[in-house]
DNA sequence: GCACCACTACTACTGGAGTAGTAGACTCAG
DNA sequence: CTGAGTCTACTACTCCAGTAGTAGTGGTGC
């Protein structure tokens, strides 16, 4: 069975939880989502097994407690998702996106510079490909 | 009434093609989808109709036929699913984007260069404002 | 010892995407 | 004029996310 590396949103927001956490009960799952959304304990505990179903995640028994654990790597799932959009919105376009971002964000300078970092390092991964 | 500018997978295909044609009817959307999936004739018209509920298209008739036609733009469709994932998956974070980007997907030099383009005129823009 | 509390397990419901069948209307070839 | 084909409208069904109620269970305060 190959889990699914595309979350929904709720359950993307579960997993920054479990991310953040390494691992957590029903009860601090909640309470780390409460700020953005008010659920009922039930609600989180039936995703969660509805997560677990899908090999998203894991449990084990501490006393009456489960506790859950994130079985998708963090970045393995942002490169999906993000892989994903940008391929079925941009059909792999590069420049779009970024220009999408440079547009509507609020870049700091600070940001561009690490950004031209990044390219610069790119660039030199690329020349030494190409030898 | 606010028409969804989140697409679901077949809604995103069947409006890139509406874009691509400016209208179209349902069997040339069903042409043009084809070599992705290859859908029965009432799939899309009702996926249309559906779309025409929510909003997202419109259409006129011509003689026996229903030409389709996008009432969203295509960059604030873009727009809003890119940033919905930016700012949910990645926080604002626009280094690990890019940092993914990068990794993940195959980037020409070419490519690179016009990154660098953006970065400056982005650059200009924010040293004007700043003043 | 018992009432209460916290927690899980089970069940249920809604709403929307995705998929397609069927019926009915119209059109065109022969 | 009739049959084959094409098109829409309507209906139906599956799957899943999201949401939560209820029942049962086991510890805890007093």
């Amino acid at each position: 069975m190959k889990p699914k590396l595309q979350l929904a949103d709720l359950q993307l927001a579960i997993m920054q939880v479990l991310w953040q956490l390494s691992e957590a009960s029903v009860a601090q799952v909640r309470e780390a989502l409460k700020p953005d959304r008010d659920l009922a304990h039930t609600t989180i505990a039936t995703m969660l097994t509805k997560m677990e179903r899908n090999g998203q995640v894991d449990h084990r028994v501490d006393g009456r407690l489960n506790i859950y654990r994130p079985l998708l790597a963090q970045d393995r799932v942002e490169s999906s998702m993000l892989g994903d959009l940008y391929q079925r919105l941009f059909h792999g376009n590069l420049n779009s996106v970024v220009c999408h971002l440079l547009e509507d964000e609020d870049i700091s300078q600070t940001e561009l510079n690490q950004l031209k970092k990044l390219i610069r390092e790119k660039e030199k991964e690329l020349k030494s490909k190409s030898k």
